[in-house]
Formats: C-alpha cells, structure tokens, sequence
DNA sequence: AAACCGGGGTT
DNA sequence: AACCCAGGTTT
C-alpha cells in the first residue's frame, strides 16, 4: 500500500473529532486556523469556541473593535495574529463582499495568511490540491522518506514542499492534509514515536537507519534577551494607572502600567533600585514593593518587579497612551499574561 | 537569511 | 533547560 494509502487508512481509525473538521466555511476554517499557528490543538480550543460564539460568521468579526478581538485573544499569545485577523475581516467584508475567499491564490493575499494557512484553508474548504506543510507533516516526511536538509532553511522549505505537493497528487486534499498532520501529531510524534505499532514502520528510512531522534533537522540559535520590568503601580479611589504597550516592542496594543526598563536585575537589591529614584515621585511618596517575576517568552526572559505608589507626583502622565481606568475597565482592556496573572493575586474579583 | 513575535506542555 | 506546537511578518 501507499504512504498515502497508509496516512488516510490510519487518519479514518484513529483521527480526533475536532469542530473544525465538521464544517466546509472558509471562515470557520480560517478562524481555527489562525488560532492553532504555533498553538496546541488542547489550547486553542477553548479560544476558537468563543470566537465563533461572539462572531458566527466575517461580518459579525468585521464589526467588533480591534480592543474586543484583542481582549478575547487575551492569553493565546502571538496577538499580532488577533490584529491581522480584524484587519482581514473588514477587507473581505469589503473586497469579497462578506464572502471568505476558498481559493489559494486568494487566500495568499491576506494578511496573516501564509503557505501553510493558505493551503489548509483552500484544500478543506473547496478540496484545492494544495499541500499543507507544517511542523508535523516536515517531522513524518523528513523521517519517513531520510531526509536531511535542516527544515528550517530556504532550500530545505523549497525541497520538502516540493514532496509535500508530488504527494497530495490524486489525494483527496482535504481528508490527506488533515491525515498528515493527524499522523504526526499523534502517531509520529517529536519525542518518543510509536514506531512499534506504526503502520509505515517498513518503509520508514528514519526507522530503518536508527534515525528516529535525528530526523528532522533543525539548524537553531536562538538567542534569548534578557530584560528587566519594574512596574509601577498606581491605585487611588478604585482608578488605576494603565498604560498601552508601545509599538515595535512585544504585546502592542495590549495594557499593562507604567514601566522603568533597566538593565541591571533589582530583584534581589530593592533597595539599591529605590535610592536610585530618590526624588523622582516627590518626597512624600510611599513605594511599596509588591511581588516579583520571572516571565518567560520564546525569546525573552524578563525579571519583573511590581512597586505599589502612594503620595507620588505624577510624572507618568505625558503621552496619550496613559490613562486613569476604574478596576471594571480595566478588565475589559486586553493583557499580557504577567499583568492578568498580577491582579488575579492582588484584586480578588 | 535572520530576527522577531507568547504562552504552555513535554521530556 | 531544551524542544515543540495545524506559522507569519518584518528587517
């Protein structure tokens, strides 16, 4: 039998029932799409089912405010995919007139669609033979077929989708680029694959040459940045300080309070910090130390501080993107997870 | 081509 | 601590 014959014969025993594949709308498709970009299938569910709750279809998406999309996308991560998502509502609303384009070529087109969404979207929505090529179908085809070009080059994209697309040839596109990734995340899995009970292990080259563990290739040097947060906050009458992020920094567009950035950690040496502010908030403020942090992102670690403020002058107040917000409103504006985490332990809702 | 963009689970 | 997740955009 086939390596395709073999994928779709396992996907139609063992495949999962995930709402997604109960549904042809391209909306619907594209929704749970964009949520599961480098997010577990377990942790973007709960997001897509409240997502099609509050917005059952583009238009109803298009009309919300770019703060509600945000808010309800609070604590998936990656919220760029939020802002590009309203953005690409309001212009197939526009464009497509209220009509989710099915076809790749179109699909390519908006923002926060890339190859692989493109091809998901168009292969299970209308059936377009276009191969998906994620982090699971690179890990089963760099196994099963002995491939050593690290998956993460220009060459090794170009090489693997190349198979990728000789394969889904005379495939049924949507159940086979479903099967793939199905296969790969539940039977070919990163760490510690089920090879004894794999329905390809005798054709397997990885298998076969003890390469289970090598393959796929991936050249990576991630360096992390090392940064340090002391946050101030400033609480009077039940109103609070809050300040939205920057542009070019990580979560724009999100809230969270005014912010020291230093280069030196004052986790440990409060003291030292606070001398060095000596003056700046008046000489009757109160600066409480309040609790601390260490926040880990892919490519950031950061040291977080959170100072309590009473008696201060106000010295924050400069820009537009400062604001006085009761604890209600607040929690309505979209966080980053540090600061959610931070006023579930201080307000008790 | 390389850097950047979150949060969480697994090993 | 390293690796990975139904990747994409910017520089």
């Amino acid at each position: 039998m086939s390596f395709q014959s073999e994928i779709v014969n396992w996907y139609l025993l063992y495949k999962r029932d995930l709402p997604w594949r109960n549904t042809k709308d391209a909306y619907v498709i594209w929704l749970s799409e964009v949520i599961l970009q480098q997010t577990r299938v377990e942790q973007g569910l709960p997001y897509f089912n409240r997502f099609l709750d509050n917005y059952p279809d583009v238009v109803a998406f298009a009309s919300a405010t770019e703060t509600q999309i945000l808010k309800l996308w609070q604590g998936l991560g990656y919220y760029s995919r939020g802002r590009n998502m309203h953005f690409t509502a309001k212009q197939v609303c526009e464009i497509h007139n209220g009509q989710f384009p099915t076809k790749y070529d179109e699909l390519i087109k908006l923002k926060g669609v890339g190859d692989y969404t493109a091809a998901a979207i168009a292969s299970f929505s209308s059936n377009e033979s276009k191969a998906v090529l994620d982090g699971n179908v690179y890990r089963v085809l760099s196994r099963y077929f002995g491939i050593e070009t690290p998956i993460n080059s220009s060459g090794g994209k170009k090489e693997f989708l190349a198979l990728a697309q000789s394969l889904i040839s005379d495939q049924d596109a949507s159940v086979y680029n479903q099967a793939i990734m199905e296969f790969g995340a539940l039977q070919c899995k990163p760490k510690s694959p089920e090879c004894s009970v794999c329905p390809l292990q005798t054709g397997c080259f990885a298998r076969n040459n003890n390469l289970v563990a090598t393959l796929p290739v991936k050249l990576n040097k991630l360096k992390k940045r090392t940064r340090y947060f002391n946050y101030f906050v400033c609480l009077t009458e039940e109103n609070l300080l809050v300040k939205k992020r920057n542009p070019g920094d990580i979560w724009q567009e999100l809230y969270d309070f005014p912010l020291i950035e230093t280069t030196q950690n004052y986790q440990d040496d409060q003291e030292n910090f606070l001398t060095q502010l000596k003056g700046g908030f008046g000489e009757d403020c109160k600066i409480t130390a309040l609790s601390q942090q260490k926040h880990l992102l892919t490519h950031q670690t950061i040291y977080v501080q959170f100072f309590g403020l009473d008696n201060y002058i106000v010295n924050f107040s400069k820009g537009a993107d400062i604001k006085w917000v009761s604890l209600q409103e607040f929690d309505e504006l979209p966080q980053p997870k540090v600061i959610t985490n931070f006023m579930d332990t201080y307000f008790i809702k």
